[in-house]
RNA sequence: GGCGGUAUAGCCAAGUGGUAAGGCAGAGGUCUGCAAAACCUUCAUCGUCGGUUCAAAUCCGUCUACCGCCUCCA
């Protein structure tokens, strides 16, 4: 049984779906008017572990992940570019599939855009006005916070505790407009030469909110599984999407609400985000590590604990996933001579790891626990690698154990194909040099292959390379 | 001011009453022509003060520090 921690309740419940086997979940995606930095990554990483781990555990999964490709921000930067908002758009989605597919991000079953929906999210805004929980201004139109009677039940927040303009991100012309300042945007008119639609209450655009009330509904029903996103998303966004969601359909919206926790930078540990200007985007960032690095540092930590971004952390992660590598690979080149029977303690104690595999995950994605098992399991494997004799059914038993704990955490795990010819006959030359005890020249070919980046190792089978990592 | 989170070895990090998982780095060793990879060994009493208990990192209270949200944000 997998146990899942709500924000809703602030505990851990049990995962029990709406549909027997079937998981539906809807994850807040990006506004598409830059690169998206690592603290996207962290959430959509965190997601895409979980997705995966549900997956793993035989669930059927349908995933649904927006894009915000309307808003201030997005008419600002197209602006800025000299593009069309729809060109930025397209800009920025194609990079961010780019981005998400170097750390290995399942694409989802759908990415709906907002832009796509502004029918339905006329019609929803409509149905909200009609039952009296929204209401025109100046071509605006507002929704009725203080009407919803669970408004701040996700954040836990008093609505007369609110203290407006804390995060001094308040628009004092906008508030004017309002009945009451906690009332949030559904509608926004349009401020003259820049994109909109034309709608019941004029010409504008769908204010943020409102699309993934929408999106979600329509691709997931009126009440579906979970919804994420990052725990700065709590309030007001989600907050405001439940009040939305659940005044037009009058059911449940989201059954479980999961929150990833946050990047942090410098020695202050610090949020990452654009608005702090302190980001490293992906886009810059895998020029210079391997994705790989990136991923396995996001996804080897619980999703809800912060994660400190530094060289440390990123050599660790490096370090690690070589370590975890290295077993697979160190296990399938075995393959060549199993010839032996197969070992019933190795595959009696994989089972077991397997066993605690689950049972670390099941614990609200537990993957720090998770990955202890995929270490041991990786001892394991190096264990038996090294043993006289071994069975190829069993090496293949393992490797397959093995890959599937490891692909949860996005590893890719793969035999990869070393035909370079080049490289294979500077190895053996090499080997030559070796088996003639000249072992000047050996040295000599084997630092001209490290320049190369390759990494020689000398085993009882024999000499085998790999790339680094680097 | 309101709400929430975190504090465990040099670093990352599990652990919610029974005497500190795991990883990285470090040290020693095995294997190797030397390496690499791997394996073995080694390395903490849990922010402060106080309390409950036979027993607390784990429960209660106190204090301190740091982080986040309170209508831009993953």
């Amino acid at each position: 049984m997998i146990k899942l921690y709500n924000t809703m309740t602030r505990t851990k419940e049990d995962f029990k779906p709406l549909v027997d086997n079937q998981v539906s979940m809807y994850v807040c995606g990006p506004t598409v008017y830059n690169y998206i930095h690592i603290g996207n990554a962290r959430s959509i990483i965190a997601f895409d572990t979980i997705r995966r781990y549900f997956e793993y555990r035989g669930y059927n999964v349908k995933f649904v992940s927006n894009f915000t490709d309307v808003d201030d921000k997005m008419i600002n930067s197209a602006r800025d570019q000299g593009i069309t908002m729809p060109e930025l758009a397209e800009r920025y989605i194609n990079a961010f599939k780019e981005d998400v597919r170097a750390v290995n991000v399942e694409p989802a079953t759908l990415n709906p855009r907002a832009t796509e929906n502004i029918p339905e999210i006329i019609d929803f805004i409509t149905v909200l006005i009609e039952k009296g929980y929204a209401y025109e201004a100046q071509g605006d139109v507002y929704y009725r916070a203080r009407k919803f009677k669970k408004y701040g039940a996700l954040s836990h927040q008093n609505i007369n505790e609110l203290e407006q303009g804390a995060s001094q991100h308040v628009d004092d012309e906008e508030t004017a407009r309002k009945e009451d300042p906690i009332d949030f945007a559904l509608w926004k008119a349009t401020k003259g030469n820049e994109i909109a639609w034309d709608s019941p209450w004029g010409s504008g655009r769908p204010g943020w909110h409102i699309e993934c009330s929408v999106m979600s509904t329509k691709y997931l029903g009126d009440t579906f599984d979970i919804h994420g996103g990052g725990e700065d998303l709590q309030f007001p966004h989600h907050e405001n999407e439940i009040a939305q969601s659940e005044a037009k359909t009058g059911q449940t919206f989201a059954r479980y609400w999961m929150h990833n926790g946050f990047v942090t930078v410098g020695d202050e540990n610090e949020k990452m985000s654009k608005s702090l200007g302190n980001f490293v985007t992906v886009h810059d960032l895998v020029k210079e590590i391997n994705p790989q690095v990136l991923r396995f540092l996001m996804s080897t930590t619980q999703y809800r604990r912060p994660i400190q971004y530094t060289q440390n952390s990123l050599q660790d992660a490096k370090n690690n996933l070589e370590k975890v590598q290295n077993a697979f690979i160190n296990l399938n080149y075995r393959l060549k001579d199993a010839k032996g029977e197969p070992d019933y303690d190795t595959a009696r104690k994989a089972d077991n790891l397997e066993k605690d595999f689950v049972q670390a995950m099941d614990d609200d994605f537990n993957a720090q626990n998770g990955i202890a098992v995929v270490y041991e399991f990786a001892r394991l494997i190096n264990v038996y690698s090294e043993k006289d004799a071994v069975n190829a059914e069993q090496i293949k038993r393992l490797a397959k154990m093995y890959s599937k704990m490891a692909s949860i955490f996005g590893i890719d795990l793969k035999q990869e194909e070393n035909d370079d010819v080049e490289i294979d006959q500077l190895v053996k030359r090499r080997d030559q040099a070796r088996a003639d005890r000249d072992f000047e020249t050996s040295d000599q070919l084997r630092d001209q292959l490290n320049q190369m980046g390759v990494i020689l190792e000398d085993t009882p089978q024999g000499t085998r390379w790999r790339k680094s990592n680097e």
